[in-house]
RNA sequence: GGGGGCGUGGUGUAGCGGCUAACAUGCGGCCCUGUCAAGGCCGAGAUCGCGGGUUCGAACCCCGUCGCUCCCGCCA
């Protein structure tokens, strides 16, 4: 007999089917038996008469809560039911896997456990609607991304994440060993998204893992996390970067809203709001002013803002834009890595942003240096030797056009979207610097 | 790396100098019942993270240590 889901009942009324779930809950009683099975897609009340089959309401009796089923049914419409007003009158039933007792905890509790024990039982957590609807989102998020480039020309790129050298200071690397000699883990697809365009691809997109050596302990940092970055050429400045951004952020929204709007509602109790076009745009000088204005202590850092002052200025743009994002742009050369491109008109800013949303910091971009001996000279004021990243400057030897792009962690978008408050919570699996396992 | 907070049955919490360590949930048993956040009764389950100290007496106070967590630094 062909599975049928949960969500797909109400059209098989009268009719016996097969079904395959979760025991959730096993109400037992003296002459009948509920089981509260749950897939995917729904859970549904499954009736066992017990004088019917002895030897089954026995075998039922002992089941564990989470075992694994396969059961076949007549589906009865029964309106007594509060359970979608559906009943399934049990004919079969399979134990798949049965789950030992007691779980290492109930998914479906009223109090999680905290968020480290649930990691160590991440099956367990994922088995919650919420989690499953989470995954769902996430897909879609990617496809949409995917559509949104594909429909503009844009190409897919893998680039290695074993590599040879750092693409900048070299203090957040993973190293390991290859074969007689070491290599690190890419922190970023930087250079090769970069090389893309001295292949004339014109414009790249990758989604992949970067790795981060930092001994971060924060809810919004990991030391594995997927990158979404995407480069493009012949533009005029960053502002192409950010138009582009916008725009495709733009279009991600609005494929989740209208396809999971009200189960984000229901969910995670976010409407989600698709943002306008264009974001607002605040140059980094203004940024500083308005945060003094409004109170903020600069953390005496050259022009940079702290997480406190990212948030104030997310609130100032909810207030005088009701906007949830905004693009902080023109930083200064000193908090900007040496490929940034340096503003004509001012030689201490960069044509650079970070996409701020509700208040994380979820995107930096910019427009990048392509004229080597300008690349070489910044390089230089950052401390940096040529020869570690001569295969890098080499790819503006030979026709380079003007190009720019951003990059786009994954899990903060999600958590930005669905309100989630800690990144843990927003990957499959978290990798910190104290967590290997599961 | 710096700072704050927290470590008590499987899980979530209460207790903060005198307890045979409490409650909820889960688990086991019995009763009742077409249940549906099911209900009722009974039961098992914790040497209160670990080490040291103060005290007649420590889950409780002090020191150290480990773990977790949040914030900062750093970033996506």
């Amino acid at each position: 007999m062909e599975r049928t889901l949960i969500k797909d009942l109400r059209s098989k009324i009268d009719q016996t089917v097969e079904l395959k779930g979760w025991l959730q809950v096993l109400r037992d009683q003296k002459k009948i038996q509920f089981i509260i099975l749950r897939d995917p897609t729904g859970a549904a009340q499954v009736a066992h008469w017990k004088p019917n089959n002895e030897a089954l309401a026995e075998e039922i009796a002992k089941l564990g809560t989470e075992s694994a089923l396969t059961i076949t049914g007549k589906v009865i419409d029964n309106p007594v039911v509060k359970l979608n007003g559906l009943e399934i009158q049990l004919e079969s039933l399979t134990v798949d896997n049965n789950a030992e007792s007691p779980l290492p905890f109930d998914p479906f509790a009223e109090t999680l456990p905290t968020i480290d024990y649930r990691q160590d039982w991440r099956y367990m957590d994922l088995r919650r609607p919420v989690n499953n609807l989470f995954f769902q989102v996430e897909t879609l998020v990617e496809l949409a991304m995917r559509e949104y480039w594909t429909k503009n020309n844009f190409i897919e790129i893998h680039t290695p994440k074993l590599v040879g050298a750092p693409s900048e200071s070299g203090a957040e690397l993973f190293s390991l060993d290859y074969f007689e000699r070491k290599a690190y883990l890419a922190q970023s697809p930087q250079f090769y998204k970069q090389m893309a365009m001295a292949s004339g691809f014109e414009r790249i997109f990758e989604i992949g893992p970067v790795f981060r050596a930092d001994p971060s302990f924060t809810s919004r940092h990991m030391t594995e996390f997927t990158g979404v970055d995407m480069e493009m050429s012949w533009i005029e400045s960053h502002e192409d970067v950010m138009a582009s951004e916008e725009a495709w952020i733009n279009y991600i929204y609005t494929r989740v809203k209208e396809q999971y709007g009200d189960a984000i509602k229901e969910h995670f109790g976010v409407d989600l709001v698709v943002p306008t076009l264009p974001f607002p745009r605040i140059p980094m000088k203004e940024v500083v002013e308005i945060l003094k204005s409004r109170g903020w202590v600069p953390a005496d850092k050259k022009g940079d803002i702290d997480p406190a002052g990212e948030r104030d200025i997310a609130a100032y743009v909810k207030e005088k834009y009701n906007h949830d994002f905004v693009f902080l742009t023109d930083w200064p050369i000193g908090v900007r890595p040496f490929y940034h491109m340096r503003k004509p008109e001012d030689e201490t800013l960069t044509r650079s942003f970070d996409l701020i949303a509700c208040g994380l910091e979820i995107t930096t971009g910019a427009q990048r240096e392509h004229r080597v001996e300008v690349l070489q000279k910044q390089a230089t004021e950052k401390g940096l030797h040529f020869e570690p990243i001569q295969f890098y400057l080499d790819f503006f030897r030979y026709g380079c056009p003007p190009h720019g792009g951003f990059g786009l962690g994954l899990a903060r978008l999600m958590m930005v979207m669905l309100g989630v408050g800690n990144i843990r919570e927003s990957v499959f699996l978290f990798r910190g610097p104290t967590r290997l396992i599961p």
